[in-house]
DNA sequence: AAGTGGTCTAGACCACGAT
DNA sequence: TCGTGGTCTAGACCACTTA
């Protein structure tokens, strides 16, 4: 009986797994509006007993579309079409005063960001350093850095880690060691000891998070992280900081303005 | 049986289950370098003998490292470790002369791109525009606007997708029209249309590729893309161009240099 | 107490690529 | 032909949250 049932369905749509057909008609009434953010899509029993699969298949369908970021699943309501509420990432404004044109302003006033309760939470520590790190500032992997190591929170829920790292010899016996907010900026600490930033190199990539990103950020699987990695150079071209920010990327756009020569 | 193991293995790792206990083993057998690029997992049917599990559950553990992006999967020749090799993107670069420090030639001798072939299709055609576009054009979702879809390879394989688009009565008669290569590119066109570029708006954002992008880009899933939205706008204020560029992250990383004030 | 998704089993057949 | 992963079934028990 299943089986002349996959055959009369192998006919409309063949080559098609049953439980991707169940993502795909799901997909579609995401798309057009038929279930909104928010909704409640079906229970993986009634989609297992609407398409006479087993409650399994119905499942690897759900899966998919969780694997693709449009649904989450919340235990024991259901699987949910998935908000997406962006957070302005602006890397060039964390330092220097930008050019505000028109269009940049209306950019802003899209994605708000009124009374939210941002936090922090700073770690100091020596420690080796990664490879990554040690590439990016010039030292031999495992030599010890300062890792300056912050989670910071809006009303609560964690939006983005920010480790920056120091030369040891730079900083050390600076108030950088110092697990504390700096109100006048490490930047600004770093100039005062003589290696002020002239230039800084950004990068830019995304990847699946690791499991200690997951837990430091209290994410869902399934969600990207960006990471920026932004490396500052003294004008002498010595690296002096090396900043390692991990974005959840269904929490954040970066956006930047630059003039077109 | 079974149970008696799930007990033993329970006290050692308390609440973990099955497939999570094979997924963190495998991850760091890949992170110690035990297993390195290239190399190939055991076979699910291995896996559920060593751990004393049903098939579906090693296979389970495999999903996850598959989800995360570590490992791939090749029928029928197993999972594999996955490699990684990222192609530079730098934004700044297409259309202005870039400051080039010492650093940033580092960077570029990093992630070289000797001797690959670089190929293109392109399309043009008059679409309605869809929300995000809309929005960025300031014109009305739905009117006709200009696209000029490209998909750029190297070496045979899909890089990234960029498609650019343009208000009709801007661009209207014009080369652009015209789905071949514009040897002086299109901002040059613009310019000569009397619709110079003064300054631009970059956005970045990372999702789950759609299933179009995975079937234009020739994707495996479980790799994000990095979304780059680039507007233009007269000096009036006017936009008159918006890319939208769609970058695996698993083989681009955004590179640029920028002047620390 | 009820109903959800999370995990697991022990089978089965298939498509595909190498040999 | 053989072994791989891909898909599927028909059960089962659990953890969790709300009513």
């Amino acid at each position: 009986m299943f089986e002349l049932y996959k055959q009369v369905v192998d006919q409309l749509r063949p080559s098609a797994a049953a439980y991707r057909r169940i993502a795909d008609a799901l997909r579609s009434r995401i798309a057009s509006g038929g279930l909104p953010v928010g909704a409640k899509l079906p229970t993986e029993t009634e989609l297992a007993e609407e398409y006479g699969v087993a409650r399994q298949t119905a499942r690897e369908g759900l899966r998919l579309l969780v694997a693709e970021g449009l649904v989450v699943a919340r235990r024991p309501h259901g699987h949910f079409v998935k908000p997406r509420e962006l957070m302005m990432y602006r890397p060039q404004k964390e330092s220097q005063p930008q050019p505000e044109s028109p269009e940049m302003d209306r950019y802003c006033r899209q994605i708000t960001e009124e009374g939210r309760v941002p936090s922090q939470t700073i770690e100091v520590s020596l420690v080796p350093a990664n490879p990554e790190i040690a590439k990016r500032l010039e030292v031999e992997p495992g030599a010890v850095v300062v890792a300056r190591r912050r989670v910071r929170s809006i009303n609560g829920t964690a939006t983005n880690i920010n480790d920056s790292h120091y030369p040891l010899e730079v900083v050390k016996d600076s108030e950088i060691m110092n697990p504390a907010d700096i109100p006048r900026g490490t930047n600004q600490v770093l100039i005062d000891l003589g290696y002020a930033q002239d230039r800084v190199i950004d990068e830019f990539f995304a990847r699946m998070p690791t499991p200690d990103e997951i837990h430091r950020l209290s994410l869902e699987g399934s969600t990207p992280v960006i990471i920026h990695v932004c490396t500052g150079y003294t004008e002498a071209g010595r690296p002096v900081r090396c900043t390692w920010n991990v974005l959840p990327s269904d929490r954040h756009i970066i956006v930047s303005e630059r003039k077109w020569a």
